[in-house]
DNA sequence: CATGTTTGTTTGTTGTCTTGACAAAGTACC
DNA sequence: GGTACTTTGTCAAGACAACAAACAAACATG
């Protein structure tokens, strides 16, 4: 019921598909003409003319001089005009709640954070988000017309066919919240809602670290957990009920031969967590009480002792992430959160850890980076995620094999 | 470059997918009439009619009688002509070659096996296959000219771009061979290539255990080692270079907090193959050096030995499948493979570990069933393979993302 | 200045789907 | 049996999107 049902193709279908290629493509190179276009969407220069004045009477995309000649008369130069409409991305988390304007482009242009518990609920929380992105629409640089959608990452498995959250262990109280509902009705735009590790891998994934990758992990390592975001074929990937890359609760096998139970090793995210790596310095008085993470990486290049802990933690992530790759044969693994992006030698014991554990043919082809966007990447996450919706091409039935086939003959269906 | 190009739409584009999405409905419920598939595909019955029309010249479907009447005028029942083509499925295992001929529905009109030793190497190998092809090409019941795709299973990871296998150390000497543009140029037919883990999940997925699931994870326990299939939104998924799902040299990560080094413990084939289940029994004299796995799991009713050698068989085979739920969430996991397939202890230990280690969300939404699709599993997929093949529609680019929206606000887009 | 090239637009053609009308063949009810 | 209504399948007319070819504008080259 779920399932994306095949489309039936008529001529607005045809004319749909054939925008969003051109919009793609404009968004993609930044500075185009329409005989460009032409030749590398294989249209035909009329149709590219038409196509281009709808999207300039939709006023995305703008005229912005001329180029140089190549031998001819001289291009018309077309740009996607990312300032057509602005996205609000909130991202939810245990303690603070913040928020960000974008533009079409993930240029923030109006930030703004509030602390907040997650503890308290929903009947606290959803009036102080609501109030947020009031404040947002109100107080923007931009009009408040040209905001044109909302996305909102929270911490935690979400029911994706209401935008609901279900009983989130680290979001006590807010089971079945419709959030999604509410924020589209109160403000009157698309809400999109997802939880904070797949946005992050959305964010990165288009303007971080995650670039031009076909099949990306990302693991993102934040104050409220450990959860991983999956991107195939450039998309989103959420399993059947939208626990995919849920790899925080499960227990690093660890056993012997003589014993079947599992021995109380615990779950990734109690051993490798951001909580747990400074629960374990605090105890070792390697760091004050208040310290934070930042201060902790800081530390460790004088202290044997926090790199100690750091490679233990490392450790724990590579056997994760080396289950990730046989699995899932990624060609780059993006680790997200201010331990991963600020500390070397994370990165460094968790390739190691890889190396040992993973397939070597899948982790020869396999690229691990730290994430590159920094703080607000849930919440850009979030833009982006509105952001795609907006220019979402129609979804149309993939072919029906992703197998590997000999094109010498033709098929019986053409 | 890998990634599939978004195409341009045009009208025959249009029609293309048009006569793709009738046909395959046509193939999903069997018998229907012009005026039903009109109203599922939401398609005018003057299109449909059109569409019917050249699929009928192209003999892919058969106007077999009149229906009852719901009130009026009598339809007329279409349906999907099974034996307009025959499909040769191989399955290429360490030391032997099946070959079957199927119709389009998977029906088996012809089978053959011959002996084969995959150590020889290609010299020796190639030959053998080419030779078991033109026998059945010749000696079918059907005429050659009615065969008309090959498809082809090798035990062991392939490069997906060319169809060559991949330096499989189940394969020895058997690196780079080109057997996809050597069988096509021999026998002037499109082959599809693939591994027989991947294949085996198509064809449980079409037509066995897997019938109706969303997301799909296949384990096959075969004779050459565990392979694991993963099929996404009704397609395989192959990965970057083609090795998702390789989770048979896995390390089962064994370890303690002392020590970062892996125990050496093995991998998951090393611990849970067949052979390694074979080779303990007779070790134990449980069973004698020439009997097989069907005896084995025959004997296990009457021996607490051999019950204890698959419990912890099973056992790891859990601890697997549960990593493969937290990452993947599926809806379904099915497992191939004569043991699993016959012997019900083995898939109630899997079941079991995996419901305490896996995510219990995750695990609620997701039934663990043994293969039911028997000994030719594997040549039966590479028919599957081939068949899809013959009949998906152009491949188009996937919308954007997948995440949640509302839908009360249209896009911008449209 | 003549020639050729490149870019963008205009015009007419083609192919596909849809709408609405229609015939054929049935049911339901008087 | 007759009339009204349904359902199925076909046909003709119209809408629409892309294409091809011709055209105009603007430029490079010699």
């Amino acid at each position: 019921m779920n399932r994306p049902s095949a489309l039936t193709a008529d001529l607005s279908l045809m004319r749909e598909l054939n925008r969003a290629l051109v919009l793609q493509l404009i968004r993609r190179e930044g500075r185009i003409s329409r005989a460009d276009i032409a030749k590398h969407t294989k249209l035909s220069r009329s149709t590219v003319s038409s196509i281009i004045n709808d999207l300039i009477d939709a006023s995305l995309v703008t005229e912005t001089g001329i180029g140089t000649s190549k031998g001819g008369r001289r291009p018309i130069i077309l740009e996607f005009n990312y300032q057509a409409n602005y996205i609000i991305g909130l991202d939810v988390s245990r303690n603070a709640v913040s928020a960000v304007i974008t533009d079409l482009n993930a240029r923030i242009c109006s930030r703004r954070q509030i602390s907040f518990n997650v503890n308290d609920g929903p009947t606290v929380g959803m009036p102080l988000i609501k109030q947020l992105i009031s404040t947002m629409l109100t107080e923007s640089p931009v009009g408040r017309g040209r905001i044109s959608a909302i996305g909102v990452g929270v911490p935690g498995p979400l029911d994706f066919r209401n935008g609901r959250t279900i009983a989130p262990p680290v979001m006590p109280g807010w089971d079945n919240v419709p959030i999604r509902e509410e924020l589209s009705q109160t403000f009157r735009l698309p809400v999109s809602i997802d939880n904070d590790a797949n946005l992050a891998a959305m964010a990165e994934y288009r303007w971080g670290a995650g670039q031009g990758a076909q099949n990306m992990v990302y693991l993102y390592m934040s104050s409220a957990g450990i959860g991983a975001g999956l991107i195939i074929d450039s998309h989103l990937f959420r399993g059947s009920i939208g626990s995919a890359g849920e790899v925080g609760h499960t227990t690093l096998s660890v056993e012997n031969d003589e014993s079947f139970g599992p021995i109380n090793a615990g779950s990734l995210e109690a051993l490798a967590s951001q909580i747990t790596v400074l629960r374990l310095a605090r105890e070792q008085k390697l760091i004050s009480a208040d310290d934070d993470v930042h201060t902790l990486v800081r530390k460790a290049e004088s202290s044997p002792e926090i790199q100690a802990i750091l490679r233990r933690t490392a450790h724990y992530l590579g056997v994760a992430i080396a289950s990730i790759i046989n699995i899932f044969n990624p060609d780059r693994v993006v680790i997200g959160g201010v331990i991963p992006e600020t500390s070397p030698l994370l990165i460094e014991t968790i390739r190691a850890t890889v190396a040992r554990r993973a397939l070597s043919i899948a982790v020869n082809n396999t690229s691990i980076v730290p994430g590159a966007l920094g703080r607000n990447v849930a919440a850009l996450g979030a833009a982006a995620l509105a952001t795609e919706r907006l220019f979402a091409p129609p979804a149309l039935e993939r072919p029906a094999t992703l197998g590997v086939h000999s094109n010498e003959v033709g098929s019986l269906a053409s």
